[in-house]
DNA sequence: ACAAAGGACTTTGCGGTGCAAAGCAAAAAA
DNA sequence: TTTTTTGCTTTGCACCGCAAAGTCCTTTGT
């Protein structure tokens, strides 16, 4: 990875790279002013700890903003992604997409077939 | 990730989930002989110390096949991706897949849109 | 009023791992 | 013969994800 970094797979952002903060962006991708820690917790299926840790990894690359409230007399935490955040994360997301085709170009070539996403990963993308 | 592992996102298997080890990988699967040891370093552009440890990560993980052998009087190391390694790393691919119409959707649905992959990631996938 | 239980997180400990640098053995070059 | 290059493997360390334990407050019995 070192000796050319200008591939694709260079951009694979670590921050993003890890299953449980890919999980927690993606979630906060469909929000617009954020979620709760707990809420966040059960929608990604996360322990308390893990996604505490996970939050402060992504506050500290400033992908998030943590807001601290109360709502009646207890704690609560809001989680909402920072403009920096969804930009950053967009462009993994592209940057995943293109390991993506990569890997379905080099399997179609082995097939002799012509390269096609669709063939390669099923019906799903016909929506798009 | 532990409380409901049915989630597209677990399936994400740690063994591919690594940059490096997506990159070696994605240029297996388009060979059918394998790779020998510099050339599959000079095209992921990894150091030496890297792939060979990376790859005794892939074999001990039986994705990979590694045949020692001789050109001329030079020790010459050959990668080949198994049938289980192929296989494996398909469903890993298919996964990451949802991972990104998972998000696309997210995305889509943020801005009140129909779920477009292509609108969201680009052109690219006009060829599919 | 007091104790026990529950909620909302944070901190700790550790096992695992990616990476670069160092090491090693053989062959080629000087 | 000494040096350099090739083709790897091993070592050391710093980082990190994860579960378990801990903290602090509130609510619910009794």
């Amino acid at each position: 990875m070192s000796r050319n970094p200008d591939n694709p797979y260079s951009k694979l952002e670590r921050i993003f790279h890890e299953p449980a903060r890919l999980i927690i962006m993606s979630q906060l991708l469909g929000t617009v002013d954020g979620v709760t820690f707990t809420d966040l917790r059960d929608a990604c299926g996360l322990t308390d700890g893990n996604l505490s840790r996970h939050l402060a990894t992504l506050e500290r690359a400033k992908a998030i903003r943590i807001d601290k409230s109360f709502a009646g007399h207890r704690p609560q935490t809001t989680v909402c992604l920072s403009q920096q955040g969804r930009d950053d994360f967009m462009a993994y997301l592209q940057a995943l997409e293109a390991v993506l085709l990569d890997a379905a170009d080099k399997v179609a070539a082995r097939q002799g077939r012509p390269a096609s996403l669709r063939s390669l990963f099923g019906p799903r993308l016909a929506r798009a």
